[in-house]
DNA sequence: TTCCGGAGTTGATTTGGATCAATTCTGGAC
DNA sequence: GTCCAGAATTGATCCAAATCAACTCCGGAA
């Protein structure tokens, strides 16, 4: 498989350890593949430098030709609504995929901006539509990858509380910080009070606010962007019923 | 390809008229597929004859097996949280899909309910994932239908006032009207003020209320569940900046 | 036809969270 | 180190929408 027209590639040697050493490995796109196969999908992806704080992945409106599957760092998508508002749909870190959104319309659906210093692959979709139709297993994957974003998506639609909003945020970030190998009870948040709240449709005093009290309650410890949960169970019983982390395994709904 | 294990079928006539005369042959999955792709389609679905109101496709938690295209008639989809509330997912009128947020975890994530009369296509997943594979347009086509109802769920989930939360699902419901070829200024609601309520995170009386502004200035003129749309540039002007359609253009943000 | 119960409307009141308004941190830049 | 601008916190006030409370309007059932 030829490995012409890569313009963005940053060297060899960064592209030969793409997929199969990469730390996703068995969390991004290619999980549950053989070797080959993953050499297959290793072929067509972009690994991209560090990208700074501050620096966008795509715009909203762009044509839409690649997803990207964070590496390391954190980004963050949003919109600006035709008000000038600004609304923060996601935050992606390590080991998830961004700009799934722009594939029925051929254009970016929203605009991607890293958080921090953050390393990606981009994956053309054209090539990956392709890959896809050679490794079954990848169609599996993907379909439930966008199944699961649909799920977050349609979670953090629903209505709650401020306080249930932050708890299960809270909570959600957690699983995901696991999934990653990291402590789940040490958060650093890679966001500022702006963009959680603008993500939970709040306002950043209001986040502030929570967290105070939530710290009185003993449930966390917050010291600027480094959240330590202490009280799961507590923090459960008030973020339980928004779990926007796409398969928190539905608790039966109590009924009395 | 055998017309095996079969269950749920109402009659051979009605198999037969399955996708290739289906009213949804353009709009639903089989977009864009030759005669013989459509047939491999086809000999897969069930189709589900009359659904009465109130009865469900399916329910949260049930083994996900099947996507569920509503021919005719308006399924609702919803959760209950684990504090006994109900959460209105989405609506699904003709030419709609639902379910496909069951296909992460295997389990369906949220209850589907017929809102009145309706008439579905049951396509079991396992056997819609080979036939995917089979046909490349397909494959296209379920990524398109995924990313679609992202953008759609990511937009419902962002900060809106409920005059503009309203304005825009009127908006996008006359739009999806449309598409299923019907006025689109003349839309009948299938849902409840609660349903609707619920799905735009506001109380039936605020819906009740919005109504009765719109309608004195002129925006539309409401009965009971007719709606009829008056003057469509000014229901834009409010709801503009909130359209869950998931393929409206983004107009572009006034920078001023 | 009358009756009835759920759906919808309308009005009064309350409230969760926004907004407005100061401070207080704090992590760089120099 | 000092300075500074953005980030975060904290307090006072306001307001959009929820809640509470009647009341009206149907669309069937009998």
């Amino acid at each position: 498989m030829p490995a012409a027209r890569d313009s963005n590639v940053v060297s060899i040697a960064q592209l030969r350890q793409s997929c199969r050493s990469c730390s996703l490995r068995d969390l991004c796109l290619p999980l549950g593949l053989g070797a080959d196969d993953m050499q297959k999908l290793e072929s067509i992806v972009h690994s991209r430098g560090p990208i700074r704080s501050g620096e966008h992945l795509f715009r909203e409106g762009d044509a839409f030709h690649a997803l990207y599957a964070v590496k390391s760092g954190a980004v963050k998508t949003y919109t600006i609504d035709n008000q000038g508002r600004e609304h923060v749909l996601g935050f992606h870190i390590a080991g998830e995929v961004a700009g799934l959104d722009g594939i029925h319309s051929g254009r970016n659906r929203c605009n991607a901006v890293a958080l921090q210093a953050t390393t990606v692959c981009a994956v053309p979709f054209a090539r990956l539509e392709q890959v896809i139709h050679e490794v079954p297993g990848l169609q599996a994957q993907m379909l439930r990858i966008m199944s699961r974003e649909l799920s977050a998506s349609a979670q953090l639609a629903t209505d709650h509380s401020a306080e249930e909003r932050l708890a299960g945020f809270l909570l959600s970030l957690s699983k995901r910080y696991a999934r990653r190998g990291l402590p789940p009870d040490l958060l650093s948040l890679p966001m500022p009070r702006r963009d959680l709240a603008s993500h939970l449709r709040l306002a950043t005093e209001t986040i502030s606010r929570l967290f105070a009290r939530f710290q009185e309650d003993g449930l966390v410890s917050v010291r600027r962007r480094e959240v330590q949960i202490l009280d799961a169970e507590a923090l459960e019983a008030l973020g339980g019923s928004f779990l926007p982390d796409g398969d928190g395994q539905r608790r039966s709904p109590q009924l009395r």
